[in-house]
DNA sequence: TAGGCCATCTGGTCCT
DNA sequence: AGGACCAGATGGCCTA
């Protein structure tokens, strides 16, 4: 739930406070602090005393030379602390339009996400996958599908193609024995590193961090599993995000 | 109740 | 200057 935006004004009102900016002459008008709702009384430096507010005041002044000085001087304090209220006006405003925009922002990215995740094959409890488990899950399916269009260029059964999947230094990180049963039980555990899976994927970068990392999801783990894909094949697809 | 996941706010940084 | 992007902080909700 998020605070409320009446808590976080007011806490960035009183964050903003201290600012030494000076916006004397460019704002001074009582309407531009109607305009954006400012108290025309405000908190902050101390305003320079105000012997009854022109034009408001019932005692009548015949201002001399020093008293047109003196209410020029109490109009351009006045002023100044206006500005400076407008000035955290200001800056709520943007903070609010950018918190809107980041608000925006994140609805888009869980939008692609769950556009991602329509795609994605389905569970037959329908969990609803998470972030990470969709981004996971989503890389080990295209890296599957790309295998899958690869072998059917080459005309290779899955059982073939599996031995030209593993190049011969990855033997040794294949966690569990070859057996697919064995496999799908030591993999399942989501803590087992197998840095050669990088060096079996179509899709994999030298300088990727999968290189150097501990991956999670193999083949025993639900999000490893594709439907209409060769089963072998689900044996040797990588797990290529890093798990932590 | 602890831990995971998530939404939101926020300030900093980079880009246009 | 303003927007996009990012990461940290915070608090709510849910589940084991």
């Amino acid at each position: 739930m998020p605070a409320p935006l009446e808590t976080c004004l007011s806490d960035l009102d009183c964050a903003s406070n201290n600012s030494s900016s000076d916006l004397s002459g460019f704002l001074t008008d009582e309407e531009d602090c109607v305009r954006l709702q400012l108290p025309v009384s405000t908190s902050g430096p101390p305003a320079p005393a105000r012997r009854g507010a022109p034009g408001i005041s019932g005692t009548s002044d015949v201002p001399g030379a020093q008293d047109e000085e003196q209410e020029r001087r109490r109009r351009r304090g006045r002023g100044r602390v206006r500005s400076e209220a407008l000035l955290h006006s200001l800056r709520r405003s943007r903070r609010v339009k950018a918190n809107d925009r980041e608000r925006n922002r994140m609805h888009n990215l869980n939008a692609a996400l769950d556009a991602l995740r329509s795609v994605l094959p389905s569970f037959p409890d329908d969990t609803k996958l998470t972030k990470i488990e969709t981004l996971r899950f989503a890389y080990n399916y295209i890296w599957a599908l790309a295998e899958t269009l690869r072998l059917a260029d080459q005309g290779l059964p899955g059982g073939a193609a599996r031995e030209r999947l593993l190049p011969p230094q990855c033997a040794p990180c294949l966690p569990g024995p070859p057996s697919p049963a064995s496999d799908a039980e030591s993999w399942g555990s989501g803590t087992a590193a197998s840095p050669c899976a990088a060096a079996t994927s179509p899709l994999s970068d030298p300088s990727s961090p999968a290189a150097s990392e501990d991956f999670a999801y193999g083949p025993g783990d639900p999000l490893f599993s594709f439907p209409g894909l060769p089963k072998d094949l689900l044996h040797t697809t990588p797990c290529f995000i890093p798990y932590h």
